[in-house]
RNA sequence: GCCCCCGUAGCUCAGUUGGAGCAGAGCGCUCGGUUCCGAACCGAGAGGCCGCAGGUUCGAGUCCUGCCGGGGGCACCA
C-alpha cells in the first residue's frame, strides 16, 4: 500500500528542506511540525540553525523558502518559520480518490504485514461477575487489536481467563457452605456465593485455609475437585459468551490460566539454575539480584502450589514459541505494573531476548466500584440502562417524523453502546475515572452518539443527493470549511499508525471528534446560506464535488468508529 | 519506609519526540441561530499567574531538581 497522501507530502517537504540545507533528511524528520492552520499545514522552525549560520532566523527562513519547490505544496517564509501548505489541487483530488478506492479500509496500511502481535485482554475471572470496569481491558484491547489488524498485523487475541487459583477454591468451599445445588449452573448464584465466601475468608483464617486446600487439590489432579471446577467454569463461559456477543468482541483464543496446569515444571526447573532462586519461608522465590528495591517474585507457595507469576511466566514462553510474536501486549490495569516489571525481568534473566517485544499496556482504574464489598455495578446493567435512555429519544424522533427505523430497540442498543464505548476510549488510557451514571451514559456534546449522528447525517445527505456521481471536479471544493474537513480526513492514516504504536485508541477518538466537528460546522453553514449546502440547487458541478466530500467524510467516520468497535447506523 | 503515576477553566479532560494551535474541547452558565440538505447540531460570551519555587534553553504546560497535594503498588490473591 502506498504511503498516505498526507505523509507523502510531508516527506517531500522534509527532503526538499534537507537538500536545500545539505543535510540528511533523517535529521530534519522530527523538526517539521504541524502548522497553525492560518499559516499552512507543515512548519519548519529555523531557530536551531541561527547559531551555526550566524544569521537571524527570519533571514534564514526567507532564503530557505525561496530555494524550495515541491509540486503540490506552497512554500513560504513567515517570520522564523518555513511553512508549507497543500495547494488546492492535486491534494483535494488525491485525498478523495484515496478514500474512495479504499473505502472501509481507509486509514489502514501494511507496516504489519507478515508480523504477528499477541494480545492478552479482557481476561475476567470465572465465577466472578463481569463488572462495569471490565469494559476497560475489553474495549481497549479490542480497539488496539483492530488498529493492528488495520495495519496488516496478524492478531492473536487471547482471553486469558482467571480460571485457576485460590479464588476458585473460595467459590468451591463457598458453594459447600452456601450453595443451592439446584442452582449450580446459575452464574448469578455463583457470584453470590463467591462474595459471601470471600468476606468470610477475610475474617476467618480457617475458612481461607479450606479454600487454599481446595486449590491444592485441583493442582494435585483431584478428580472430584476438578469435576466441580469444570462445571463452574462452563457456567461462567456461557455467561461470558453472551456479553462478548453483545459487545461485538471476539477472541482468537479462549485459554485461561488453567491452560498452563502441568506445563510449569520445565519453566521452574530452567529458572532454578539461575542465580537468585531459593527457598524462603517454605516458598520458592526468585530474588533477582539485578532488580533494585523490588520484592522477590514468588514461584511456589510453601504448600508447593503455583502462583499467577509462575503461570504468566510459562504463558509468556509458550506464546513466544507458538506465535513468534513481533509484539506481545498485556492489556491489564496499571495496578499490576510491578507484576509485569518483575515478569519481564525474570524473562530477561532467563535469557529470553524477545522480552523487549513485550509491553504492559496499562490503563487507569475505575473508582467507586468494588467486587469484594459486593456493591459492584454490573456491565450488563450499564448497557441496559444506556439502551433504555437512548430508546426514549429514538421513540421521540420517530414520532416527530425525523427518522425511521425498522428496529428501534436494535438502534437504541447501537447508540447506547456507542456512548459507553466512546466514553471509555476518548481519554488517554492511563487516566483514572470515577464511576458516575450520568457521565457514563452521557449522549450529548462530544460523545459517541455525536459521532454516530455526524455519520448518519452524511448518509442522509448522500441518500437525498442520489450518491456520488461517477465524475466530479474536486477543484470546486474551495470553501475554507470544505478544506478543513478534507485535511481532517487526510490525517487518519497518520493517526492510526500512531495509535497502534502507542496502543492509544484515544488518538482515534480525538481525531473522530475533530472530523465530526469540522463536518458539523461545514454542514451548519447551509442553514444560513443555501449556496453552501451540499445539495446546492442549480449548480450540479459543485453539488457533485460536495457529494464526493460528504462520501469521503462518511467513509472516514465509519472507518474510525469501527476501529473503536462502535456501530455506524445510517439513520438515527 | 521503598517504588510508580498524577496535579491545565466551576466539573471532566486534550495538549507526551520543547517551537508561532503552548493556553484548548466538552459539560455547566449567559446570549444567539431551524417555514427549506435532520438542532442527538452550530455560533458568540464569561471563566485558567498550566500545584508552588528554582534550573536548563534562543524558546518550557512540555525537560531537570526540590517542595506541597492526591492516587496506586510493595511474599505465598490475581
Amino acid at each position: 500500500m502506498n504511503p498516505s497522501v498526507y505523509s507523502r507530502y510531508r516527506t517531500a517537504f522534509v527532503e526538499a528542506l534537507a537538500q536545500a540545507l545539505g543535510v540528511p533528511a533523517s535529521e530534519l524528520e522530527s523538526q517539521v511540525k504541524p502548522a497553525d492552520p492560518a499559516h499552512g499545514d507543515f512548519s519548519f522552525p529555523t531557530f536551531p540553525l541561527a547559531k551555526a549560520q550566524k544569521k537571524a532566523p527570519p533571514a534564514i527562513a526567507a532564503s530557505l523558502a525561496q530555494g524550495i519547490k515541491v509540486p503540490g505544496l506552497e512554500v513560504v517564509a513567515a517570520g522564523p518559520y518555513v511553512n508549507a501548505k497543500f495547494a488546492l489541487m492535486p491534494f483535494t483530488a488525491e485525498v478523495l480518490d484515496t478514500v474512495r478506492s479504499q473505502g472501509a479500509r481507509y486509514g489502514g496500511g501494511d507496516v504489519g504485514a507478515g508480523k504477528t502481535v499477541v494480545m492478552d485482554y479482557s481476561s475476567p475471572n470465572i465465577a466472578k461477575p463481569i463488572a462495569f470496569h471490565h469494559i476497560r481491558s475489553t474495549m481497549i484491547g479490542h480497539s488496539v487489536a483492530n488498529l493492528h489488524r488495520a495495519l496488516g498485523y496478524k492478531v492473536e487475541g487471547i482471553n486469558y481467563l482467571g480460571d485457576w487459583g485460590k479464588q476458585f477454591g473460595l467459590v468451591a468451599v463457598g458453594f459447600q457452605e452456601y450453595g443451592d445445588p439446584a442452582r449450580r449452573n446459575d452464574m448469578a448464584h455463583l457470584v453470590e456465593v463467591y462474595i459471601k465466601a470471600n468476606k468470610r475468608a477475610e475474617a476467618e483464617p480457617a475458612f481461607d485455609e479450606r479454600a487454599r486446600d481446595f486449590f491444592r487439590r485441583m493442582e494435585a489432579n483431584d478428580a472430584e475437585a476438578l469435576a466441580l471446577w469444570k462445571e463452574f467454569r462452563e457456567t461462567s463461559l456461557r455467561d461470558f459468551a453472551r456479553i462478548y456477543a453483545r459487545l461485538g468482541v471476539k477472541f482468537e483464543h479462549m485459554e485461561g490460566e488453567s491452560f498452563y496446569q502441568g506445563k510449569m515444571e520445565p519453566v521452574i526447573e530452567e529458572i532454578a539454575r539461575k542465580p537468585g532462586v531459593k527457598e524462603s519461608q517454605g516458598a520458592t522465590i526468585v530474588d533477582i539480584p539485578y532488580a533494585e528495591n523490588e520484592p522477590p517474585v514468588l514461584l511456589k507457595k510453601n504448600d508447593g502450589s503455583t502462583l499467577y507469576a509462575t503461570r504468566d511466566l510459562a504463558a509468556a514462553i509458550d506464546r513466544y514459541e507458538r506465535f513468534h510474536f513481533e509484539k506481545s501486549l498485556y492489556v491489564v490495569a496499571t495496578d499490576q505494573a510491578l507484576h509485569f516489571r518483575q515478569l519481564f525481568r525474570v524473562l530477561e534473566a532467563m535469557g529470553r531476548e524477545w522480552v523487549d517485544r513485550m509491553v504492559h499496556v496499562n490503563f487507569g482504574r475505575v473508582h467507586g466500584m468494588s467486587t469484594r464489598k459486593g456493591n459492584v455495578v454490573l456491565l450488563t446493567d450499564v448497557l441496559d440502562e444506556a439502551k433504555a435512555r437512548v430508546l426514549e429519544k429514538v421513540q421521540e424522533n420517530i414520532q416527530a417524523g425525523k427518522m425511521q427505523t425498522e428496529d428501534p430497540e436494535a438502534l437504541a442498543e447501537q447508540i447506547g453502546l456507542g456512548a459507553i464505548f466512546f466514553g471509555d476510549l476518548k481519554n488517554r488510557r492511563t487516566t483514572d475515572y470515577t464511576f458516575d451514571w450520568d457521565e457514563v451514559l452521557a449522549v450529548e456534546g462530544h460523545t459517541g452518539p455525536y459521532l454516530q449522528y455526524a455519520h448518519a447525517r452524511t448518509c442522509n445527505v448522500l441518500r437525498k443527493g442520489g450518491g456520488v456521481p461517477a465524475s466530479y471536479d474536486a477543484s470546486l471544493l474551495t470553501l475554507p470549511e470544505e478544506q478543513a474537513v478534507l485535511r481532517a480526513i487526510a490525517r487518519l492514516p497518520v493517526v492510526v499508525q500512531e495509535a497502534a504504536e502507542q496502543c492509544e485508541p484515544s488518538f482515534v477518538a480525538r481525531w473522530l471528534l475533530d472530523l465530526a466537528a469540522e463536518f458539523s460546522r461545514y454542514y451548519t453553514l447551509g442553514n444560513q446560506d443555501r449556496g453552501k449546502r451540499v445539495l446546492v440547487e442549480d449548480n450540479e458541478p459543485v453539488k457533485a464535488a460536495r457529494l464526493a466530500l460528504t462520501d469521503a467524510t462518511r467513509a472516514a467516520l465509519a472507518a474510525g468508529l469501527s476501529l473503536l468497535g462502535i456501530a455506524t447506523p445510517e439513520n438515527m
